[in-house]
DNA sequence: GTAGGTGCAAATCGTTTGCAGTACA
DNA sequence: TGTACTGCAAACGATTTGCACCTAC
């Protein structure tokens, strides 16, 4: 499920962050957005209704956003990293490399993958990052 | 399997690639790494040597070994990316993130999940990114 | 009222590019 | 010998920082 604007101002203001006029903006258009969008995107798009925000206001409200999770990055692809609306619960990404639409799937387990690791390498594992690219349904046709 | 030195170097001839002693040092450093290294800091230990190897040279070696598949990119964690010598087949990461020591793992087949993905999602998966990161067994040792 | 948040400008970091000189095949 | 490679310097884009002002609580 995924978070809701409201499900985020909410935990903004639970953990004691005040909930100004900029991250509202900054929330709604990730919460709105289709896919993710680079820090860069979402300025633009935070621009058309509020022309003055800056876009070291977007980066540090990101940065907050991602420390409690009410977001996530994306990896996967070229160097500029990315950031998606979060979702409940843990999940992996599958990304198309044409419009950038993400799906999130969740449902697959590595915890037998990540038990056979620790055994074999002795680490001990804390995170892992799954991500699929590829092409989308839509994407295809357009390509043919 | 890890590449050698001498395969690498094998590799590129066979491509119409020149050998020249800064890759020759630029792959040397790589194939010696432990584990993963930033551009800069595999500039850095090529200095030692050669002190007059520019970072720009670095990032070409580093760009055309990538294009032949000679190293991998890892994209756990922070930021900037890094790079770490190649293995013949496909392969997944397990990274330390204390000391930066890479394990890699073989074995484990993504091709059922992409397979259940693709028909849920109907994309057109071609590539996929699984990495692991957490703390080895020395450093694990060295924490307590 | 006050601590936290904002916005600007400048600094910084990693990476890329243009170009003249160099060296491998 | 010729083409690919190198190294410098400068350009570039993304991100961070310092600081004065502002505003949500």
């Amino acid at each position: 499920m995924r978070l809701t604007e409201r499900k985020i101002a909410a935990t903004l203001r639970r953990q004691g962050y005040k909930l100004t006029p900029q991250r509202r903006a900054v929330i709604r258009t990730i919460a709105a957005g289709q896919g993710h969008l680079t820090p860069i995107e979402i300025c633009e798009k935070v621009h058309q209704d509020h022309p003055n925000i800056g876009l070291v206001t977007v980066y540090r409200t990101l940065e907050l956003l991602a420390k409690l999770k009410l977001i996530c990055a994306l990896h996967t692809g070229n160097s500029c990293p990315s950031y998606t609306i979060g979702v409940e619960g843990h999940h992996h990404h599958l990304t198309c490399n044409h419009c950038g639409k993400v799906a999130d799937f969740t449902g697959y387990d590595l915890t037998d993958l990540e038990q056979r690791l620790a055994l074999e390498t002795g680490f001990k594992i804390d995170s892992h990052l799954l991500e699929f690219t590829g092409l989308c349904q839509v994407c295809q046709k357009e390509a043919t």
